[in-house]
DNA sequence: ATACGTGCAAAGTATTTGCAAACGG
DNA sequence: CCGTTTGCAAATACTTTGCACGTAT
């Protein structure tokens, strides 16, 4: 339940195919492995999760499968720090969430909220801007580290 | 008036001798570069503009400034698109815009809203994090481009 | 005068590309 | 089978670092 939808894998095939792209071994494991995940990775972390689940696959083919999903929207692409990007499933359904860097520990933390959605969307109308996609970023210090405001 | 701010430059240079560093030349340019744009402009069109103003300096040093003012909070460095960062001045003041990341024309568009700005700090207070700073980027057409959504 | 700042060029890191072999449908 | 996909390694692009000289104070 750390995902709002089940079946993003599935439909992620599906988009493929359509498009006429086969099911190699290097996507199903990519394909498989963003659908697992609760957050953004890095393709570092991608890499390194793969061939620590016996799924090696090639670094240049992370990067290839990972550009082929961008393009059909299937992943979303973040960059946040020092110019690495992350990469993470985009549910079909249109449910998406932010994150906060946490500057302590590092972390991403996902969240949501409604709000937030509704006043970027009046805001675009208001200023006349035809707005697909939007991305927000908050950097502080997260829910574990901000009670600990010193050590 | 495309800076909310007229003292921007003075009060860098101010908040850096006080730090102990001296002003020298690629300092100098940087600086007053960055305080006379409207908006972030990259490592590379800094190094371009100041070389075509015949104040040229190593990039080395572009980057090293824009370092320097970056950790003296004096500079906003932030990443749109494909791993290149854009570097801008920050209002002293708090004053801040966001950015709208046009697809057709792939040009960076500054803009302001206070709702939104209300609506991301109450966000922060709801789910329990320290907020120091947050970055809204959105994606789509400028009011340039989207009348004409075709050609 | 002296320590900080700067420029050049080389190194580093994330990402992309070329090409031949492997593989899916 | 045939064209897509993959892996390797070399290339690329942005950024950082080492070192000797220049410069602000």
């Amino acid at each position: 339940m750390s995902r709002a939808f089940d079946n993003w894998e599935e439909h992620t095939r599906t988009v493929l195919e359509r498009a006429g792209h086969r099911h190699g071994g290097a996507r199903a494991a990519v394909i498989d492995l963003l659908g697992a995940q609760p957050c953004a990775l890095t393709a570092q972390e991608i890499e390194d999760a793969l061939r620590a689940q016996g799924r090696s696959v090639g670094r240049a083919s992370v990067y290839r499968v990972l550009e082929l999903l961008v393009e059909h929207g299937a992943v979303g692409r973040l960059e946040v720090g020092q110019g690495i990007a992350r990469y993470e499933a985009v549910d079909p359904g249109g449910e998406h969430h932010h994150h906060l860097v946490c500057r302590r520990c590092g972390d991403l933390v996902p969240f949501g909220d409604p709000g937030l959605e509704r006043s970027i969307e009046r805001l675009a109308n208001r200023l006349g801007f035809r707005v697909d996609d939007h991305e927000v970023v908050l950097r502080g210090a997260c829910a574990r580290c901000a009670p600990s405001n010193n050590g």
